[in-house]
DNA sequence: AAGATGAACAACCGCGAGGAC
DNA sequence: TGTCCTCGCGGTTGTTCATCT
């Protein structure tokens, strides 16, 4: 028996989402929380099918994502990560507050592999990458000696040492050195292990281990309530414990102009007038 | 100014894991 | 125990925007 699509794909919208699709959609995750994703498109009024929709939500219009490029603290987290992990981008993300697997898979495809490469160093394994024999001498003049030194220094280490490594792309001397047990475990010892959860796991991480990604209090202040509302499930709520930047999100609701709104689903008049 | 090219990121696709029955 | 269903993950593709020629 062949293996059931996941939905019927007949008539269903496929491409980028419009503001209204957004609308949409958030509008029934605050009504219902997240439930069935099969069956959310169309109890959403959306020709789109539940996976689509599951995505949108959790890469793009989630509360708690933290928009913008990664810092270089983050992009240090994903390295030293990625080289203990692969490419486990949702267990490298539950590390990191506020952002997607999808979001860091990104940013490793695009910006971190070229700097690595750069550096000498092969993205996959994390290991001194083998200089081409035609293309030594090439190397010698383009590639700095503090460079070749890094790619030799790399040779043997384990990935934890990986942020030693003294390289002017990275600027590792403005940021401290983290331990992997520093980023494994969250500090308070009772909290729950991290899950492979992207979406719901995020919370779980303390947020003074990712120092920059803390809240402001005024956010939990303002999350507390909603939590109290009993609009969100569990897990939703959870997403909330972790508020951070939403300046530079397009969609995503402009939460400094919308403060003193009570997250019912008629406080989201601010999605009607984009 | 216009087309070509590359970079960045959003979204899709297929597969596997795990739970329900 | 086996089958089906749903969800999540990772790889890949498509689209948009910026830069270059």
């Amino acid at each position: 028996m062949g293996r059931q699509p996941c939905c019927d794909k007949v008539g269903l919208k496929k491409g980028p989402w419009t503001s209204d699709e957004d609308k949409k959609l958030i509008n029934f995750i605050l009504a219902n929380g997240q439930c069935c994703w099969r069956a959310v498109p169309k109890l959403a009024g959306l020709l789109r099918c539940g996976k689509s929709c599951r995505l949108r939500w959790t890469n793009y219009l989630r509360p708690d994502l933290k928009r913008g490029l990664l810092s270089e603290y983050e992009e240090k987290m994903v390295i030293d990560l990625h080289s203990q992990l692969g490419n486990r981008w949702a267990k490298i993300a539950s590390h990191l507050p506020g952002r997607t697997d999808n979001e860091i898979k990104n940013h490793w495809n695009t910006h971190i592999k070229k700097k690595l490469k750069k550096m000498g160093i092969d993205p996959v394994t994390h290991q001194p990458l083998p200089p081409p024999e035609v293309e030594v001498q090439v190397q010698q003049s383009t590639i700095s000696t503090d460079q070749t030194n890094d790619a030799k220094m790399m040779s043997g280490i384990d990935s934890n040492q990986l942020l030693l490594v003294n390289n002017s792309d990275f600027c590792t001397d403005e940021i401290p050195v983290i331990q992997p047990h520093e980023i494994l475990l969250p500090s308070d010892q009772n909290s729950p292990t991290p899950s492979s959860s992207s979406s719901s796991s995020s919370s779980s991480c303390s947020s003074n281990v990712v120092g920059d990604l803390e809240l402001s209090q005024s956010f939990e202040d303002y999350y507390s309530e909603i939590l109290n509302s009993n609009i969100w499930d569990d897990d939703f709520g959870d997403t909330f414990e972790l508020l951070a930047d939403y300046d530079s999100g397009k969609n995503v609701l402009d939460f400094e102009s919308s403060l003193p709104v009570v997250a019912d689903e008629d406080s989201w008049e601010i999605f009607n007038a984009v």
